[in-house]
RNA sequence: GCAGGGGUUCCCGAGUGGCCAAAGGGGGCGGGCUGUAAACCCGCUGGCUCAGCCUUCGGAGGUUCGAAUCCUCCCCCCUGCACCA
């Protein structure tokens, strides 16, 4: 047990010692991860932060999860960043709302503070922000970085992301972290929350930064780029994307997400079955693990239609007009259910599909198969 | 405020009067293959009951038989200068 377990996959712990020596102090600490609001799924990839907030509390410490909700109501006043759309409050709330619910399949709730940084932060006056501001200076911002990747790039960097860092320093502030955990790129935002911990007179905070989980497509996973499986995401989606990963990628996913020694399988396939069943698994328990697994192997290994197919309503008229129905049922343009049927993607009772208009009579009750893993049941007449 | 450079389809990014629904790449989708929703190969990728029609190139007008491309005004971004409590 002890500090090995607590910095697992950490990259870094500092300053060096100063997480000894608060351990040595004998009291739980206060462990804090602040997590944004801005999509409405935690990911496997804030994870493995939290995985550490889940070491830290076995052994007695206190997690503190931030939801960023101010942060995420001020938004990006640029306008010009979609990766910071401003959400309304209701949406906010109910983000918030699911994320200590899905946290919840790895941290333990019971040693949990949940805060929401609205509660101190709304109520700042400009005497107090800058306050606040005096505590750094805008060329020790701009080192930052991804700041100084945008400054060489001539993008736009608005004042308002400037004061990001010191707004999630004072998180720290407000909470009295004794360590704060974030993936590597949050490195920087740690660290100012230590120097601004020291300007308002408190121990200043531990930071400690985890491997950044590389999703699929190679880019870290984060919700705002859609490459993510979420913690509490439907068994199938998340056993399926799981089989997604590059091979490549399993040694990392084995020890960052199930924290696993061992020396893989030399059967990669095998080994990301394992891997995926663990995830659902964690998240929903084994039965819905071994039923996500049969679900894959039908549908996607053997290319047979689920168990269970939703059923859909025919359109009025005969004959129906494929495309328009299947644009329906499965979500897509007209222009789209077109070209899938003329690249061979529809199948009727699994028979290939040619005609864009169809006899009523050859449908009703019918299978229909738009691409590999996408089926509907047409009511019977 | 002044000067210069920019705003293109989901993203990046070509395109400077017709051959442009707009190159190329990414992503996504479909097909093939397979050990997986890996890898690899091929195709598709604005909308529409689709050999045609409609709507797109920051916004609004204008020139022209014809505009993403030219003109006018406006909005936004970048760089430099000026300003700098």
């Amino acid at each position: 047990m002890g500090i090995a377990e607590l910095t697992r996959n950490a990259v870094h712990v500092l300053p060096e010692g100063a997480l000894e020596d608060k351990l040595e102090a004998g009291r739980p600490l206060r462990v804090k991860l602040g997590i944004d609001v801005t999509a409405p799924d935690i990911t496997l990839g804030n994870g493995i932060p939290l995985q550490r907030m889940a070491a830290f509390q076995r052994e007695g410490h206190v997690g503190v999860l931030i939801v960023g909700d101010y942060t995420t109501r001020i938004g990006d006043p640029s306008g010009r960043s979609a990766s910071r759309p401003i959400l309304s409050d209701a949406e906010i709330d109910r983000n918030a709302q699911r994320f200590v619910e899905q946290a919840s399949t790895i941290i333990d709730p019971d040693r949990t503070e949940v805060r929401f940084n609205g509660e101190w932060l709304a109520k700042l006056d400009f005497a107090e922000i800058l306050r606040l501001t005096r505590t750094t200076t805008v060329a020790q911002i701009l080192e930052r970085d991804d700041f100084a990747k945008r400054q060489r790039a001539r993008e736009p960097i608005s004042v308002s992301e400037l004061l990001y860092p010191l707004m999630q320093a004072y998180d720290s502030v407000a909470v009295e972290a004794d360590v704060e955990l974030g993936g590597t790129d949050q490195l920087y935002n740690l660290l100012a929350g230590r120097e601004v911990m020291q300007a308002y007179g408190l121990e200043p905070q531990v930071a400690l930064t985890v491997e950044y989980l590389v999703s699929w497509d190679g880019e870290g996973m984060s919700a705002s780029r859609g490459n993510y499986i979420g913690l509490k995401e439907a068994p199938e989606e998340q056993f399926g994307k799981a089989m997604r990963i590059p091979d490549e990628l399993l040694p990392q996913w084995y020890r960052l997400v199930m924290e696993s020694e061992d020396t893989l399988a030399s059967d990669p396939l095998q080994a990301k079955l394992a891997l995926a069943r663990w995830v659902v698994t964690r998240a929903h328990g084994a039965d819905a693990a071994q039923l996500a697994e049969a679900h894959f192997t039908r549908v996607v290994r053997e290319g047979r239609a689920p168990e269970e197919v939703s059923e859909v309503e025919l359109p009025p008229g005969d004959p129906v007009h494929l495309p328009a129905a299947l644009a329906e049922w499965f979500g897509l343009s007209t222009s789209e259910a077109r070209r899938l049927i003329a690249q061979g993607g529809v199948r009727v009772d699994g028979g290939l599909v040619g005609e864009l208009d169809v006899p009523r009579t050859s449908l009703g009750g019918a299978l229909i198969q738009a691409g590999k893993r996408r089926f509907v049941r047409v009511a019977s007449t």
